[in-house]
This record gives structure tokens, C-alpha cells and sequence, in this order.
DNA sequence: TCATTAAATTGTT
DNA sequence: AACAATTTAATGA
């Protein structure tokens, strides 16, 4: 990974967000932030817990998921290099609602609730960040209810995969990412079979190239409406 | 650098 | 879920 040895005030101030802030502003996030590895497996967050956090991912592969009563694993989304995520709870002071694993060792960021919400307060581009964030947001989970509601799994993965490279959510990523199909089979909800099969079906349609280990999106606009 | 082996990932049933 | 084939990574000469 080249960017395992970017230091963490360079990949501050690399974000979509650190371009609206004032150099008052950005040097106040240097000082409050700090970061740390997850291991692979190891929980970034757990659902209950306090949202003291604004959390970003610096280099690596998370997804969000829950449990459900019957012990059942269900993972909504994946979350990767140059994500920002978890504002949602500090916005409305409650729990955390997801847990939040690592799919492979993590460089994670993390920026105080109270440096968070000082931004809130005194940066109006902030705002206009959060406002892109949480409306791409918001595009991604109704694409997830729709494809829910339509067997085809290929259209899953297709939706799954174009939703993991949505610019707006993952803005410095490049269009290729270092995944197993197993590991994307657990992020679209599929065996690892099926999203085998899907991969091939969307490689053939053009849309996307499947190489050992890797995937690399060459038509992300089609993959979204497959 | 090359050959061998182990581990991970993929393709198929 | 199981198995075989393929690719990568690790090891040592």
C-alpha cells in the first residue's frame, strides 16, 4: 500500500474537507486529531457506543454492519480509502447504531466529537461537505432498498460494488480495489459463489475488469444503473 | 535470480 | 460445502 506511509497530517489535509477549512481551522483538526491500526476483525466501533468520534478511513477496507437478534451477521456498506463516516450519531447525540469491522488491517483516523462539531459551528463549506456527504449517503442506502427488493444478484453486486466507489463518498479512491470475492461477497450480501458468477457476468458486460485479488471499475455510471 | 513450497484466491461442481 | 486449479508470497540455495 503506498499510502501506508503517508503521514496522518498529510492525509488530513488531502481530504475533500480540509479544502473549505481556514488554515486557523485546519490547524486546530491537526492538533486534535490522532490515529490508529485495526487489525483485521477488530471492531473500529461497536453499536452502543457513545459517538465521541468523527472517523475516517486512511488507508484500508471497514464495513458497517449488525447483528440481529438470532445472532444473524448483516452488512450494509463498505467504507474505504478516504471515507469519512460516523457523523451521523454525533449529529443526533445518540448511540451508534452500526458495528464497524475491519476487512483487512486499517489506518483509521479520528477527529473529536467536539472538534467535529466546532467545525459545524464555524465553517459554513463544512456544512456544504456534510450536506454532499449525507445526501450521497442517502442515495446509496435507497439504491441498497431497491436492489433488496429485486432477486438478481448481479444487479446486487453491480449496485454494491458501484456504491463502494461513489465519488462523493470515496473521493481520492482510485478505481481499482484490493478485494477477495470473498470479502465482497460479505459486503453485497452474497456467496461467495454467486458474487463469483456476477463478477464474470459484469466483466463480459464491460463494466468492470476481475483480476486475482482485485477489481477495477471501468464504467461506474452503467454499473450503477445495471 | 531461480526453484520449491505454502498460503490465498478463484473456478467448478 | 467440497474440491481442483491458479496466483501470489515466502523461503532458501
Amino acid at each position: 500500500m503506498t499510502n501506508a506511509k503517508i503521514p496522518l497530517a498529510e492525509a488530513l489535509a488531502r481530504t475533500q474537507w480540509a479544502a473549505v477549512l481556514t488554515p486557523a481551522q485546519m490547524e486546530r483538526v491537526q492538533l486534535d486529531a490522532s490515529e490508529r491500526i485495526v487489525k483485521a476483525g477488530a471492531h473500529v466501533c461497536t453499536r452502543g457506543d457513545p459517538p465521541d468520534y468523527w472517523l475516517g478511513v486512511i488507508d484500508g477496507l471497514l464495513k458497517m454492519s449488525s447483528v440481529s437478534h438470532d445472532g444473524k451477521a448483516i452488512t450494509f456498506t463498505g467504507m474505504l480509502t478516504g471515507g469519512w463516516f460516523g457523523e451521523g450519531s454525533i449529529l443526533k447525540n445518540e448511540m451508534r447504531r452500526y458495528d464497524v469491522v475491519a476487512l483487512r488491517d486499517t489506518r483509521v483516523a479520528f477527529i473529536p466529537k467536539q472538534t467535529f462539531q466546532w467545525l459545524l459551528h464555524s465553517s459554513f463549506g463544512f456544512n456544504h461537505f456534510l450536506l454532499n456527504q449525507l445526501n450521497a449517503r442517502l442515495g446509496v442506502f435507497v439504491s441498497l432498498v431497491e436492489y433488496d427488493r429485486m432477486l438478481d444478484a448481479d444487479a446486487r453486486v453491480a449496485r454494491c460494488v458501484a456504491a463502494l466507489f461513489d465519488p462523493q463518498l470515496h473521493p481520492q479512491g482510485e478505481p481499482r480495489l484490493t478485494i477477495s470475492q470473498e470479502e465482497l461477497g460479505y459486503l453485497c450480501s452474497t456467496s461467495r459463489q454467486r458474487t463469483n458468477q456476477a463478477l464474470r457476468v459484469l466483466e463480459n458486460a464491460g463494466l468492470i475488469k476481475a483480476d486475482y485479488g482485485e477489481i477495477t471499475i471501468l464504467d461506474l455510471e452503467q454499473l450503477r444503473n445495471f
